[in-house]
DNA sequence: AGCTACTTTAGAATAATTATAAAGTAGTTA
DNA sequence: TAACTACTTTATAATTATTCTAAAGTAGCT
């Protein structure tokens, strides 16, 4: 018989975390998605947790769960201007636009660089984050 | 007779800031330098507040004048991994590398885009803030 | 069915920051 | 100079995001 859940548990099967129910309803909420998604732990709380049934999850499982996901590569954690840590389910390299606490995925092929600086001695490039801040014309 | 207070006193009453005997030390302490300085308030807290002798700087009036510098433009803010906020008395416009907690300024004629991505319709962009993180080599 | 290590959870603890409100001070005006 | 008023500083409490703790629950063996 098919389980609608089969992907998200073999996620975590393969990233050495167990399956649970809390487990596998944040990554079916997070990665069944078609286009990326940007959040923070708050928002993911809200979501999650809105349906008046049903069990909810902890604040401290959504932290864990979100770490652990972080651990493994499936999320991709920075932060902005106010503190907050925000996670985005495009773990590839790429870059933001950063409008009124929003968040928008740039292709890493949109942007490319002419020049970069050199190193300090002893350090090399780890990665490059853009962030492109926008406004409102006019 | 001559003051060396004030430049910093000039700087400040420029902006709308009376020159209090708490912004003043403030100021000749972050601008009264040859090099640009990274900081955090609890950085600021700790190289103000650490000589024995003299009056403290309470903690609510370094993040009051932090604020107010930072609004009248003399400090610019941003936000990194740790959900801290580090400010750079450096104001014109650059980016940075990051390693290990530390940043170093890029200058911005050290970085040039070959290709930069179109902005939503509607907006356009503020600013583009590139931060390089760095690793040690081998 | 039972064991054991890993998970979840409520709640306490922590850390950075902001808010409050009373006492102090700069700059003005008389 | 004295008095006034709006702006500042400060100790303290409050808030917010996050982490820690330890007890109860569960997955995956055996």
């Amino acid at each position: 018989m098919f389980n609608k859940n089969k992907p998200f548990i073999d996620k975590l099967r393969s990233s050495g975390l167990r399956p649970t129910m809390q487990r596998v309803k944040i990554s079916k909420f997070l990665f069944g998605r078609k286009k990326t998604f940007h959040f923070t732990v708050d928002d993911l709380n809200k979501l999650i947790n809105s349906k008046k049934k049903g069990k909810k999850i902890s604040l401290a499982t959504l932290y864990n769960t979100v770490h652990a996901l972080k651990s493994a590569g499936h999320l991709q954690e920075f932060s902005l201007e106010n503190n907050i840590s925000y996670y985005d389910t495009n773990v590839s390299s790429h870059h933001h636009f950063y409008d009124a606490g929003k968040l928008i995925d740039i292709k890493k092929k949109d942007i490319n660089f002419k020049k970069l600086p050199v190193p300090p001695s002893g350090k090399r490039i780890k990665n490059v984050e853009v962030v492109i801040k926008l406004e409102n014309v006019k």
